[in-house]
DNA sequence: TTGATCATGTAACGTGTTACATGATTAA
DNA sequence: TTAATCATGTAACACGTTACATGATCAA
């Protein structure tokens, strides 16, 4: 949230907002979690808001960065970060699902297939966004669009690999070893470190 | 754990090892988390334990699944699941990196890489021994293979896209669009549903 | 004698989710 | 009149992490 706020200023239904359409993809909390945080955050003065009446709207609170919460900041992207664990109940489902019930796993697999195909889409249309803007926008928007990148190929590779995986159980077919070709290729090419 | 337990009995010791080197790519627990939960399977009747004392060694609880425990289970399956949100820090940073210390950022990215480049490897060494079974244990292990497959798919990504990005941010460059033949592709052949 | 492995736990804390709660405007 | 959007919150609970705790065996 400090982050976001950082960027630029914000109410807490703006950062609902900029969660669930701008980072959903590595991030992501409820409106609930997002007022309690600011509060907490305003108690140990890392924001602060000022009250904007509207007319016809509800007050909002525009939140923004303190001066402390700019070092707290600058400490954290100091520090190094652990890479996420993964806590997926599909592929427990997967995992146990011998002598169950695979037709119905399937059918589940072909839902949450239909769900990365569609979000795989909305990407790349942002993708297409971003690559509409001129050289200055591309340079400043850079980064973020590196974290759009990183979205698309998690769900590509999710698409690719539950495709191979339905069709696999459909056919009850035995999965067959990677192909070497593939592989020796990426070892043949070695990247600088 | 049920679905852990289901598969085969085990001490807490035991689940702790099963999650560290058997599913760990698509979930975890800490031991502390294990001995709670099992004492929470128990009171609610889903497992049950036997004593097993050994000599040279501490007493172990073997827990298995009870006539319970089994039926909540086929429920859980019954019952669709959610994909896991991400919660990736390093994206978090990369994508407030604009305006902060370049370098720091492509360490840490390097610092990951290898990481992940170390779980890759750790993976199709279990793959291999995977494809070093006859076709019926192929056959038995079929599932469990294909969440391994999944593991596998999920580190490629991040090793490729983590090269991708810091060669890119290494060299100061704006990233290229996709590539749309590889796109036209993929499009070319649908999947049937 | 140091650290790894086997084996089990409790307590405190922090984070995240679900349920509950309100109230106005606007488009279908 | 129904649902969506704008706009804010509280309370209870569940889940997960960190710290603390013990104690034996075995290999380096």
């Amino acid at each position: 949230m400090l982050v976001l706020l950082d960027d630029s200023p914000g109410s807490g239904y703006d950062l609902v907002q900029r969660f669930r359409f701008g980072i959903g993809h590595f991030w992501n909390a409820t409106h609930q979690q997002i007022y309690q945080e600011l509060k907490k955050l305003h108690a140990e003065r890392l924001v602060q808001y000022e009250l904007h009446s509207q007319e016809e709207r509800p007050d909002k609170k525009v939140y923004c960065v303190t001066a402390a919460g700019r070092r707290g900041l600058a400490a954290w992207f100091a520090e190094p970060v652990k890479p996420p664990q993964a806590r997926d109940a599909l592929l427990v489902k997967l995992y146990g699902g011998t002598r169950r019930n695979l037709p119905a796993l399937i059918v589940e697999l072909e839902q949450h297939l239909a769900l990365h195909q569609k979000q795989l889409g909305d990407y790349r249309n942002l993708e297409a966004l971003y690559f509409s803007q001129d050289d200055a926008g591309r340079r400043e928007h850079r980064l973020p669009y590196l974290t759009l990148r990183r979205g698309i190929r998690y769900q590509e590779g999710i698409v690719a690999w539950l495709e191979e995986t339905i069709a696999l159980l459909r056919d009850d077919a035995l999965p067959s070893a990677p192909v070497p070709s593939a592989r020796a290729k990426a070892a043949a090419r070695p990247r600088k470190r």
